[in-house]
RNA sequence: GCCGAAGUAGCUCAGCUGGUAGAGCAGCCGCCUUGUAAGCGGCAGGUCAGGGGUUCGAGUCCCCUCUUCGGCUCCA
């Protein structure tokens, strides 16, 4: 016998080898006729597959919500291979799993597809759907499976069940409707009735097993919902998320530019800058409490220190090239040789360690061109760096208060959910294997009493490291800060300090960043606020709006009276409409919108009104500045 | 880098099967003097991404390059 438990937790009693049909069965006939598949401890999976004893499990019918997406979407591609098969004879067929939003299929396709051909095969979908075909499920085992596939020409599924023979898999299952079958674990509606409401998105290429040696397949991205008006909400949703795009409202509020001279290259416009120094002077505020030292490095270094410190050998193809006095020279693409250079500038004591040496270092990489992106991924960015030169028995600590830095400072920018992640050696190291060991079992140490994820092969090639995770107003994950312990650039540059005892000892490097990069979490910033910015960071934080010409005057000195309180405030005299003015004031997403005219020229007030036409009201000259940074502090700034 | 798509005024986009470019917004100049998201009029603005080719003639067809977009891969 096992067991199994339910969602409510009660147990259930099943025979050996039993499946989710028999777990269904035994809650109940109607469940049983309703059953389309099983999640098992989080797996959604078919009901022919025996259940593990001990699983938590839940049978997924139509009204199972995420994990009834996931069977309609992943019966939907499956309509969407046929409809292709249909449509282009001869296409082999690679993966097409349900994703996140929707699903997708990987094809070889005797030509070239575009969004021209999304008609036919949505429409080929639909007549699917509408036959109403059963899907059915066989099992062959792998050398039959193999001649099977084989003896169709698809030679990517032929690959595939080579994989699952590797794995030790015996048996396979696959999936018929119609006329077409495919290699499949399932699970999957009833028939293709079900598959609702659906649309092709996008098509775009794809590695088989997405891997670069491998072929290029056509990928068509798709999605499904049970009902057109779920659809319809979701590219709404898109739509939406389309408007916060960094890159037009970087355009739109002129806070960056990308210019042709330099693709990947971000110029910040004065605005852009205004938020750049913002952020840059919150973290120099931390630096300062917790007893960094800033510090400025060369953009350019002699090919040699690159050679010593490992990047030639593990980032080269990353990195920039020069002659200078036909000598080579490299451009940084990191800055921790640097931060080495300036330890070994004289003999370091150990009274002074740990030696926190920071750096908002402009590192360039040779970023593929296909990959490049906004903000988000460019071939020059900033870094807030640190390396902090210490002990191995100061690394706790001093991890600690990395911790801590990361925990106070995202939620300055209303990052309030921090995922931590753990990531050790990846197959490609530098240093030795004893080092690595000592390395990763002091980060874990430091992490202890902490939630985490185990990462493993994805360290950096020197050390292992402690990545940071926030999520976005719109649910989106973002990679952030960093935290590397390094033994092996130490050991490459020869550092070392004085002990008390007189000798001399090889410090350890942690490797430190929280924002990761400025550029990139500008980007995540504008999308995350959707161009409205707090208050702390908005370019333009106040603007006045004088009612007519004879109210400019004051609205100057209004404005002179909020810059002396030191907020950043600018008129708006032009000969355009009141209503005019106001509209621009909000498509800039200035924060707020002071209206003064007879009354408030009389009464040496201003009439406040805070962005997306929240009225505050009539406020008192004198009070303005205190009481909207006070708005700031409790948050109130939407 | 690879696959696919696109590149027309600062922005968003028209421009049919080749016959020498057009709108709205933004900009500039006037007028209006205004009470919480677009007042009115005028003017100016393009070597149609760049280069080569086909043609009597190319924004439109072909080739190459660049850039951008959607992916793959990679990462901050």
């Amino acid at each position: 016998m096992i067991t199994v438990t339910l969602p409510d937790g009660t147990p259930l009693q099943l025979e050996d080898g039993a499946n989710g049909h028999a777990a269904a069965a035994a809650i109940g006939p109607g469940l049983a006729k309703a059953a389309l598949a099983v999640n098992v401890d989080g797996e959604i999976r078919d009901l022919a597959r025996p259940l593990p004893d001990g699983a938590d499990i839940a049978i997924v019918t139509s009204k199972s919500g995420g994990d009834y997406l996931y069977v309609l979407r992943h019966t939907a591609a499956h309509v969407l291979a046929e409809a292709v098969q249909e449509l282009f004879p001869g296409t082999r067929f690679g993966f097409g799993p349900p994703i996140e939003d929707g699903f997708y299929y990987d094809f070889e396709l005797p030509r070239a597809l575009s969004e021209e051909d999304f008609p036919a095969i949505e429409a080929a979908m639909r007549t699917i759907a509408k036959n109403r075909a059963a899907l059915e499920r066989s099992v062959l085992d792998i050398d039959s499976a193999r001649e099977f596939f084989a003896a169709r020409d698809q030679g990517y599924k032929v690959d595939q069940v080579e994989f699952l023979a590797g794995r030790g898999e015996t048996d396979v299952s696959l999936y018929q409707q119609d006329g077409f079958i495919d290699l499949c674990q399932g699970p999957h509606l009833h028939d293709t009735g079900g598959i609702g409401a659906f649309k092709l998105l996008s098509v775009a290429g794809a590695y088989w097993r997405g891997e670069s040696t491998n072929p290029m397949l056509t990928r068509l991205y798709a999605t499904a919902f049970p009902t057109q008006t779920e659809l319809d909400a979701y590219l709404e949703r898109v739509e939406l998320a389309k408007a916060r795009d960094h890159r037009r409202l970087g355009r739109d509020l002129e806070l960056f530019h990308f210019d042709d001279a330099g693709p990947g290259f971000p110029f910040y416009l004065p605005k852009g800058m205004i938020i750049v120094n913002e952020i840059q002077g919150a973290v120099r505020q931390e630096l300062d409490r917790l007893g960094y030292q800033e510090i400025r490095t060369p953009m350019i270094l002699s090919e040699d220190l690159w050679k010593s410190s490992g990047h030639w050998d593990h980032y080269h193809e990353n990195m920039y090239f020069t002659q200078v006095d036909e000598q080579g020279f490299a451009v940084k693409p990191m800055n921790c040789p640097g931060a080495c250079l300036v330890f070994r500038s004289r003999r370091r004591s150990y009274r002074e360690l740990p030696l926190r040496l920071a750096e908002f270092g402009h590192v360039h990489r040779h970023e593929l061109s296909g990959v490049l992106h906004g903000l988000f991924r460019v071939r020059a960015f900033t870094q807030d760096d640190a390396h902090i030169f210490c002990r191995l028995d100061q690394v706790h600590d001093e991890v600690r208060t990395v911790l801590e830095f990361i925990d106070r400072f995202y939620g300055r920018f209303g990052f309030n959910q921090v995922k931590t992640k753990l990531s050790t050696r990846p197959a490609k190291a530098a240093g030795t294997a004893e080092m690595w060991d000592r390395a990763e079992a002091a980060l874990a140490q430091a992490l202890e009493g902490r939630d985490y994820e185990l990462n493993p092969g994805d360290g950096a090639f020197y050390g292992p490291k402690i990545d940071f995770q926030v999520t976005d107003s719109m649910g989106r994950a973002w990679q952030l800060g960093t935290c590397q312990l390094d033994f092996s650039m130490p050991e490459a540059f020869e550092l070392t300090y004085t002990s008390e005892t007189d000798t001399e000892e090889r410090p350890v490097i942690i490797h430190r960043a929280i924002l990761g990069s400025i550029e990139r979490f500008l980007g995540i910033l504008i999308e995350d606020t959707g161009g409205d910015f707090p208050f702390w960071l908005a370019p333009e934080q106040v603007r006045v709006v004088p009612v007519a010409d004879r109210h400019r005057e004051y609205a100057d000195e209004v404005r002179d009276l909020l810059r002396a309180e030191g907020l950043r405030a600018d008129t708006d005299s032009r000969a355009e409409s009141m209503g005019r003015r106001i509209r621009d004031g909000e498509l800039h997403k200035v924060p707020y919108l002071l209206i003064v005219g007879d009354r408030e020229v009389e009464s040496r007030t201003a009439s406040v009104r805070a962005r997306h036409g929240d009225e505050i009201g009539d406020l008192p000259l004198i009070e303005i500045a205190a009481a909207l940074l006070a708005r700031d502090i409790v948050g109130a700034v939407g």
